[in-house]
DNA sequence: GGACGAG
DNA sequence: CTCGTCCAACGCACG
DNA sequence: CGTGCG
């Protein structure tokens, strides 16, 4: 039997199952397995955690079991995993920080399998200091959601921001341009906004911003409600609660083409690291104003 | 996953 | 002590 | 206002 304290947290039903043997022979996940990952990975991850409040999207009985999304800090959690309090449109409420190590493990611990984090952090919580672009396929069409993302990319270098690009775990990739926070939400959103109108304007047929699923057809949506107040985005290194336990994965532009959304996972990532740094290990030192990028924006016409 | 109350 | 029950989100676009 | 959506 071997030790199940991770990190200093004691990992209750180690062996209980979270993610069952699905793809079949790729081995299921367990809680165990899930609180180690997230200490392997706790080097790399945390810069983009600390600070933000987190929603934990939690599976107690695994995959197959009930989840549930939750944001209040629950009273039985211990004192040293950092909380902040945030304005809602009722009361305000107490949300976890994911700060350390040993956080990180206990929501582990908690069956939280993705930590869910705002786009702002406790030193600014009305400034977002990410912008974020959520590429979502409407259909199996690989190549179509990765000129999706190749356009935000490009249209976003045109505007003389730097990008960074992960793998979504899930379905599409991830753009991010770490801001200054400078501007409130409903500023970068709109923002935000205006650049996917422009993209859609020139790729009609392979770009939406329509919110409802019926009104996108085949077109890949370009989620841009993901930069609004108490919104969230899914972190890099976060676990997707997906079959086979992918990764969110940071990852190079160059990549974009070889890099399927599911290709890492919980068992495949530590390899990766350990073969070549990660692409994001220098964000927090291109954090950006939108100011002349907003400036050439309505430039050309937005 | 954990708190809590009934048995 | 064991077991069953209960609880654990929300902002916003759009019709 | 209710509903869909992430
Ligand atoms: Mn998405
Ligand atoms: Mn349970």
């Amino acid at each position: 039997m071997s030790d199940s304290t991770v990190a200093g947290v004691e990992i209750s039903k180690p062996d209980k199952v979270l993610f069952p043997d699905d793809p079949p022979r790729s081995g299921s996940v367990t809680k165990l397995d899930l609180a180690r990952y997230y200490d392997s990975v706790a080097d790399v991850m945390l810069p983009h955690l600390r600070g933000r409040p987190v929603n934990m999207e939690r599976f107690p009985d695994g995959l197959g079991g009930f989840s549930f999304y939750e944001k209040k800090v629950p009273s039985h959690f211990p004192d040293w995993v950092h909380t902040v309090e945030v304005a809602t449109a009722q009361d305000p409420q107490r949300q976890v920080v994911v700060d350390d190590r040993r956080s990180l493990v206990y929501l582990a611990q908690q069956a939280c399998v993705t930590p869910h984090t705002w786009l702002c952090t406790t030193k600014a919580l009305d400034q977002p200091d990410q912008l974020v672009f959520d590429l979502d396929p409407s259909d199996d069409d690989l190549a179509k959601v990765r000129k999706a993302t190749r356009m935000v990319g490009e249209l976003l270098d045109d505007l003389g921001l730097t990008t960074y690009l992960k793998t979504t775990g899930s379905r599409g990739y991830h753009v991010l341009v770490p801001l200054r926070p400078r501007l409130g939400f409903d500023e970068v959103r709109d923002f935000a906004h205006r650049c996917a109108e422009l993209l859609v304007e020139k790729a009609p047929d392979l770009l939406t911003v329509e919110v409802r699923k019926a009104k996108r057809g085949r077109r890949v949506y370009v989620d841009v409600a993901r930069n609004g107040y108490a919104q969230t985005a899914v972190p890099a290194y976060a676990v997707r609660a997906r079959p086979g336990a992918p990764v969110s994965t940071p990852i190079t532009w160059d990549e974009l083409s070889r890099v399927p959304p599911t290709k890492y996972t919980v068992r495949t990532v530590g390899r990766r690291l350990a073969a070549k740094p990660c692409p994001w290990r220098d964000v927090r030192r291109h954090a950006q104003s939108l100011a002349r990028a907003d400036r050439a924006l309505r430039g050309s016409g937005r």
